[in-house]
DNA sequence: AATGCGGGGTA
DNA sequence: TACCCAGCATT
């Protein structure tokens, strides 16, 4: 078990990373980085938590800005209670500074069992363990767990491997250094195919390896195929004039929680209504975005400038107002609505760089069916309105 | 124990 | 496609 330790925590100093919060001591920038890093890669995360550190330095600053701000600087990671309970946990250790043990930093929200476990043994150097999708994978293989690494067996025996394998680190070496070790090697040679048991440090420990086993573990219960998810329909109102456009923003709980959004429901009529516009009978786009649990398509209508926003009248959101372009870039817009308003040159793309935002400017137009190329999203514009109906019209 | 909760990279 | 990513909270 020692070896196994020793092993691991020699290989990380060999290896590591110079990942930017390796780069500081500071807890809450160590805590934003993990909580940033819950189900999102490292590339993903560091441009992310780059831009978040530079405006919310402290844990104070945090704590005192808006939420609207916070979820602005979140927009287009996903899972946005992680955000909310960042900036609520912020508010709560605001004063006392976020606790040293894992066992209290389990009381802050959006603090679970790897955060604690993480931030307790790289920042304060605890001797925590920690398990996350990467841990598991390591652990399962080199100790040959056969549970379902997902299942709550199989979570406490990683646990309690993990626990016995920090036990086991000789006390010069950081416990930081053991957990991101295993982390390391999971992300870079205890792959999910493929592993590279040929460099891995862990080889002559590692039963899978030795047994050949190392492609069967980790048992790992299949998720729901594409087709299985349910549909969830809505229909988004694209209520524009000349500069501004109407924007809605979620209530602050459950799906997109906080977000700001095309003002949608499920079916035009129903939002219309509710904000008094006229809208036209056919979509002018579809937008398919495949969540965890399911399938979101969302048509998107044109309709009328409403006289007058009425915060509540629509159900599901807290407020409703008007943007000019130029606003919506800083405001905390999910990927759905982004990828629908990118669609249109009008709109300025201030936003963060999404890499595959491709052309924002070219093509358009292809008065032929086939969706727009060009982007990952599936947004594409209904056929037989495009060439007709372009933009204007209505409003 | 199961479900809700995003978005994207990749083999 | 399917899989998985430095998971957590709620039921």
């Amino acid at each position: 078990m020692d070896d196994v330790a020793l092993a691991v925590v020699q290989h990380y100093a060999k290896v590591r990373r110079d990942l930017p919060w390796r780069r500081t001591h500071d807890p809450y920038a160590i805590w934003v980085s993990e909580v940033m890093l819950q189900q999102t890669r490292v590339q993903t995360v560091i441009p992310y938590w780059e831009r978040w550190m530079a405006k919310f330095p402290t844990v104070r600053a945090l704590a005192d800005a808006p939420l609207d701000d916070v979820l602005a600087a979140w927009a287009g990671l996903g899972y946005y209670s992680r955000a909310r309970n960042l900036h609520k946990g912020a508010q709560a250790v605001r004063e006392s500074g976020l606790p040293s043990k894992a066992s209290e930093l389990r009381d802050v929200p959006g603090i679970g069992p790897y955060t604690a476990g993480a931030i307790a043994s790289i920042a304060f150097g605890e001797k925590a363990p920690l398990v996350d999708g990467n841990v598991a994978r390591v652990l399962a293989r080199v100790f040959a767990i056969t549970a379902d690494i997902k299942s709550t067996a199989g979570q406490k025996a990683l646990w309690s491997r993990a626990g016995e394998l920090m036990a086991a680190l000789p006390s010069p070496h950081a416990p930081g250094a053991l957990n991101q070790g295993l982390m390391e090697l999971g992300a870079t040679i205890c792959t999910p195919t493929g592993p590279r048991c040929l460099v891995c440090p862990l080889v002559k420990h590692c039963r899978a390896a030795i047994e050949g086993r190392q492609d069967e573990l980790p048992v790992v219960a299949k998720r729901k195929g594409l087709d299985e998810l349910p549909v969830l329909a809505r229909a988004a109102l694209w209520l524009q004039q000349g500069d501004e456009i109407v924007l809605a923003r979620r209530r602050a709980e459950g799906l997109f929680g906080g977000l700001w959004e095309l003002p949608q429901g499920d079916d035009r009529l129903e939002v219309a209504r509710a904000l008094g516009v006229t809208v036209d009978p056919d979509a002018v786009a579809y937008h398919d975005q495949v969540l965890s649990h399911r399938r979101l398509r969302i048509a998107v209508f044109r309709g009328g400038m409403p006289a007058r926003l009425v915060a509540g009248a629509l159900s599901g959101y807290d407020r409703i107002a008007r943007f000019s372009l130029g606003e919506v870039g800083s405001l905390g817009v999910a990927a759905a609505t982004t990828a629908i308003l990118s669609k249109y040159e009008a709109t300025p793309w201030n936003s963060i760089p999404k890499r595959s935002s491709s052309s924002p400017k070219a093509t358009r137009r292809s008065s032929k069916g086939s969706a727009a190329s060009g982007t990952t999203s599936r947004t594409r514009t209904s056929q037989k309105r495009r060439s007709a109906r372009r933009r204007g019209s209505t409003s």
